[in-house]
DNA sequence: AGTTTCTTGACTCTCATAGTCAAGAAAGCG
DNA sequence: CGCTTTCTTGACTATGAGAGTCAAGAAACT
């Protein structure tokens, strides 16, 4: 239960690898899709709609690609997973559950619980900031670094 | 993102409908598939399911149907869908995303933050149990019993 | 002109979830 | 006992979303 799909995931990954290239010019889906393990041709497709955001921006040619136009601190995980969620055809996540899931439209006992869990789980993606992720790796690669 | 399968939202569902109607001998399928709007031929298979952990008892013949073993009070949501995960062909929830998703087996900088989402998510389902659910239920009907 | 890259959108594949069905066995009733 | 009602079992089908692929074309740079 409580899968977040792999589109939205490999978008993640996609923006969490351009906020590590940042100031490197532009980077190329080749690259991204090696670095994070994500399959190329579909990589193509999540950037495309990613483009959408006005967070990321590509340029063509040789020495082309993407770029990643913001602060990763002004991007939350909360943000991603929103937009890549209206994104998909099924609309079935207003609350996790969605009232047009529920037969007792949203006035069944599980209703709150519901809306209590997605909350839980929204305030930890909303807190959470790709520059914060990329806190987080840096300070394991240091740990690891010890021991080499 | 984030969905609860139907099949598990349906347990949760037969047993708090059960739950309801302990005390009053046992419950055919069939009722309580009307009551909770739950497939009928559905159902059966996952009662069938639900006998294995022994919170849940069949009678068959005229007067046959199912009963509730224990207490409401003593079953958590949690508790059902744990069941009913590991009842499922796929074991892909160990942390929310499991490491076998996990190109960096969970390495990434990504795993410490789903971990803290399903704790978050399981926090809430630990804590209601299905007692808590009728609660919930008899407040919001004595609510609108108000207005009639 | 010629690479190299992104762009677009349609296309296929796969598989879990959802839901169905039918024949049979237990339990009680009369 | 014979009849009905119910659960029981397990195999079966359907559907749709998610995952992934492909190819022809357009921009950008050398």
């Amino acid at each position: 239960m409580a899968i977040v799909p792999k589109r939205n995931q490999y978008a993640l990954r996609a923006i969490f690898e351009l906020a590590k290239h940042q100031g490197k010019g532009p980077q190329k889906i080749s690259e991204i899709a090696r670095a994070q393990a994500i399959p190329l041709r579909f990589l193509e497709v999540i950037l495309g709609q990613l483009k959408g955001t006005g967070w990321v921006e590509s340029k063509r040619g040789f020495y082309g690609g993407y770029l990643l136009k913001c602060s990763p601190g002004d991007i939350t995980v909360g943000d991603v997973l929103r937009f890549m969620q209206g994104n998909a055809r099924t609309m079935d996540c207003v609350a996790c559950i969605s009232k047009h899931d529920c037969p007792f439209n949203g006035e069944c006992a599980f209703a709150s619980m519901w809306n209590k869990v997605n909350e839980a789980m929204f305030k930890i993606y909303d807190e959470t900031t790709i520059q914060d992720l990329i806190d987080k790796e840096r300070k394991k690669a240091g740990a690891s670094a010890k021991m080499v």
